[in-house]
DNA sequence: CTAGGCATGTAACTCGTTACATGATTGG
DNA sequence: CCAATCATGTAACGAGTTACATGCCTAG
C-alpha cells in the first residue's frame, strides 16, 4: 500500500470510478500516469480493497467502474488518522533559480516571466473552478461533512500558493531590475 | 542527464564540495538520499562534467572533493536557459485533506496542528538562515551576481509559501470549529 | 558506552515514466 | 483526413528509497 493506493481510495470513497475517470481527478493532489493506475487498480481489487462492474459503453469502449469495499473504507480510515510522511517537491525551476547569478539579466527575466505566465494560467482555473463549485453546492461547501469539502480547500490552498508565488516573483523581478542599473 | 545531475553541477559552480557536503547543501531544491548522489558523481566524473581530488583528514575519513570542469559548465549554462519540465508535488497530507470529510473534527484538527508546527518550525529555521545571509553580505546579497542571490531567493520563496500555508491552516481550522457548532 | 556526525559505497527493491499496443468516435 | 477523447493494458527503463556494509571520532 503505497500513497498512490490511498489515493485512489480516497477518491473512490466519493462515488464509483474508472481508471480512466480517476486520473483526470486525482491530479489535484497526486500526479500519475495510466498505466501506473491500472496495474494498482488490479492489485486492489485482488486485494478486496475494491469491486469493479464492467460497464459496455455505445460509441466508446467499455469500461470498469470500480467501488470501494468496507474492507476498502476501513484501511482508508485508519491510514487518515496517521501522521503523514513529509512532503517531496521536485521543481526544475528552483534548480535554476539557485544558479541564475550565472546567466544574463535577460535570460533571468525570461525564466521568470515564462513562470508567471505559467502560474497566471492555473490562477485563472482554480478561480473558475471554486467559482463552480460555490455554484453547486452553495454554503454547504464550507461544512467538513460536505463530500466536496476536501477538494474545495485544496483548490483554496493552491490558489492561495500561487498567488504567493506569483508575489515573490515580482519581487525577484525588481531585484532584477535594480541589479541591472548599478 | 536527468534533474539531479544539473542539481548537482549547480551547487559544484560556487564552489567545489565533497558528496556528503552537497547532498547537505542540496535539500533547499531537491531531496536526495547519499545512495543516488555517491554513484551520479562518480557517473559526472567519468563523463569528464567533475573532477576529483582525495583530501586525508584526521581524525575523519578521507573524502573526494569535486570540482566542475569547463565542459560541467557550459553544460549547467545551457540547461539553464531552456524552459523547465513541470513541477512534481507528492504531499501525503493533502491526500488526507482530501478524504478529511470521513473522519470526525478531532481527528481533522489533530492533522492540521501537526501540520502548523511543523510549518513553524521550518519558518523560524528559515528567519535564522535569512538574518545570517543579510549579516554576512549585506545588501549586495539582493545582486543577481552575488553567489548567494539563488539560495537568498530560494529562501524568500519558501518563507513565503510557509507563511502562507499557515494562514490557509487558521483559515481551515476555523471552518472546522464552525463545523462542530452546526 | 552509546548515540550521532563524518564519509563513502553497493544491492535490492519500489515508484514512476516512456514507449508499445489497440480501436472506435467526434469535431475541425 | 488528422487530431483528440475515450478506454485499457503491458514492457522496458529510469529515478528514488531502504537496507546492508564499514569505521573512526566526539560529546553526553
Amino acid at each position: 500500500m503505497n500513497s498512490l493506493a490511498y489515493a485512489l481510495l480516497s477518491m473512490l470513497v466519493r462515488k464509483p470510478c474508472s481508471g480512466y475517470e480517476l486520473k483526470q481527478l486525482l491530479e489535484v493532489f497526486w500526479q500519475a500516469k495510466h498505466s501506473q493506475i491500472y496495474p494498482l487498480l488490479q492489485k486492489l481489487e485482488q486485494d478486496g480493497l475494491l469491486t469493479y462492474e464492467l460497464v459496455g459503453q455505445s460509441g466508446k469502449p467499455d469500461k470498469k467502474i470500480y467501488t470501494l469495499t468496507d474492507k476498502g473504507l476501513s484501511i482508508l480510515k485508519e491510514w487518515i488518522a496517521q501522521s503523514p510522511a513529509v512532503p517531496v517537491i521536485r521543481d526544475e525551476f528552483l534548480v535554476k533559480v539557485y544558479a541564475i547569478w550565472l546567466t544574463d539579466i535577460a535570460t533571468a527575466k525570461k525564466l521568470f516571466d515564462e513562470r508567471m505566465r505559467a502560474i497566471n494560467e492555473k490562477i485563472a482555473y482554480r478561480e473558475e473552478e471554486l467559482r463552480k463549485m460555490r455554484d453547486t453546492f452553495g454554503d454547504s461547501i464550507e461544512d467538513i461533512a460536505c463530500t466536496h469539502f476536501g477538494r474545495y480547500i485544496l483548490y483554496q490552498r493552491r490558489l492561495r500558493q500561487e498567488r504567493e508565488e506569483i508575489e515573490w516573483c515580482k519581487w525577484v523581478m525588481n531585484l532584477l531590475e535594480k541589479s541591472a542599473f548599478s
